[in-house]
DNA sequence: CGGTTTATTGATTCCCGTCAAGCAAGGTGG
DNA sequence: CCACCTTGCTTGACGGGAATCAATAAACCG
């Protein structure tokens, strides 16, 4: 077998992991829920978000914290998950800019149920729950937008919690890894390289398994010639044929 | 071995399955996110619904049928699945009176991606897409009640996910027995009815497992003497001793 | 260049899904 | 009210997919 090589993953962040003034700007109307409004009003909008860097492994919030904001990406990786009593992780979710997260519960939950932790180097905007209900009450139409915007993720919930019950590993792999590559696929020679640290553990957290099942399948795809691999990367070589694993 | 007896269920439904208009008009005030709003707002929304009524097994809708309207249950009991090709379904939820379903996508999904069937003699309020999106421009308190719903539901879809892709068959029993307790629990001579029909199958498509591994497992809890239960139905006698299987 | 983390691969075990047979509950109609 | 039929529940036997345990190797880091 020839070796791996070295990771080709490039993802874009700015030293030192902070973004500039026009960034957030253009993030916040291009990419986000406010993608709708003015750019004045985007500058009065700006105003209320501050912005902090992350190194990966840095903690955004953990479960169990009193609920106070409301996060934007804005540049790098975001990973939420939950822990089990037996110290596993299930891997809820991984987010790349213009995603947001935290509890917008305006009412609701006192404190968060999932754990955010920075996945690479990255720019995370952070609103106040008051102030981004203040905002709601100003702009009914970017109310609708998270409207829209949570009833995707819950179907998209809803998908997984379908998957995992229903399908071998294998499959779930392969529906995983196209939806990766959906978000985060980047064309490269032939195929689209995955632009996120992903390690088999990752993989094992997000599909309900573990670590050595996912990398015997992922040790078979490559053996087929489907995907590219190495130490925290895929690259998807074979888009069709991972399709028709996953139906 | 004692025989086991006739169903202990009793939903309240009147006949013909459709609900008065004083019925409807307590329902949107008291249990929905409308309990906010004024007696006479309340009768300018309530003209916005037609009811239906329906049958055990009734389909109010299904997978794949163009997007029209939000539901509310009046009445009875609903039941949220979706299909996987090989026919096995995956129960997303069980609706009592107050709770929504539909889609609310007020721009997104042009499709239902579940199904929902009647599972007891019910009666549904239907409000077309576009007017329930007329009533949330009106009253944007509504709209944060709704975004507070969505958010809650989705931290439920993640709770499942959570739940079956960490914990044995055993425990996701538990949990969802405790969980639907909670919902539809009725006090009993002795313990709490779980006041919905609910088979094996039901709870095997909750867990993402079989009938017959619930069974089993149905099975033994019944001889620990934690739960009582016959055809579609089951009556928890020992709360704790579930809350400790289930953590 | 050691030390650490991540990935691979094999051996073994076991939970649970599948198949199948028999039984209990409830509904129907004579 | 009791045969009869349908549907749901139980239980056993069996097999397989995947978790677990373990040892080695490759990639990365300072």
């Amino acid at each position: 077998m020839k070796p791996r090589r070295k990771t080709p993953l490039e993802i874009k962040t700015t030293e030192p992991h902070m973004c500039s003034v026009d960034l957030r700007q253009r993030l916040l109307g291009q990419q986000t829920f406010f993608a709708q409004l003015s750019p004045e009003e985007l500058i009065l909008i700006n105003q209320n978000f501050s912005e902090t860097g992350y190194e990966p492994e840095d903690f955004i919030y953990q479960a169990g914290d009193t609920v106070s904001s409301l996060f934007i990406v804005a540049e790098g990786r975001v990973k939420l998950f939950q822990t089990s009593a037996a110290g596993k992780n299930v891997l809820l979710d991984l987010l790349g800019p213009g995603e947001f997260f935290g509890s917008l519960a305006v009412l609701g939950t006192p404190a968060y149920l999932d754990t955010a932790q920075a996945q690479s180097h990255s720019c995370v905007l952070k609103i106040s729950s008051e102030n981004f209900r203040k905002i709601l009450d100003v702009y009914p139409g970017v109310t609708l937008k998270v409207l829209d915007a949570m009833s995707q993720r819950l179907n998209a919930a809803n998908d997984r919690f379908f998957l995992i019950s229903s399908a071998p590993v294998e499959k779930r792999v392969a529906v995983t890894l196209l939806k990766l590559a959906d978000k985060f696929g980047r064309k490269r020679k032939p195929g689209l390289l995955i632009e996120t640290p992903l390690s088999r553990e990752n993989l094992a957290e997000m599909t309900g398994s573990t670590p050595e099942t996912v990398s015997r399948v992922i040790s078979q795809f490559q053996r087929e010639g489907w995907i590219d691999t190495g130490r925290q990367w895929i690259a998807i070589q074979d888009v069709s044929v991972l399709q028709r694993l996953a139906e």
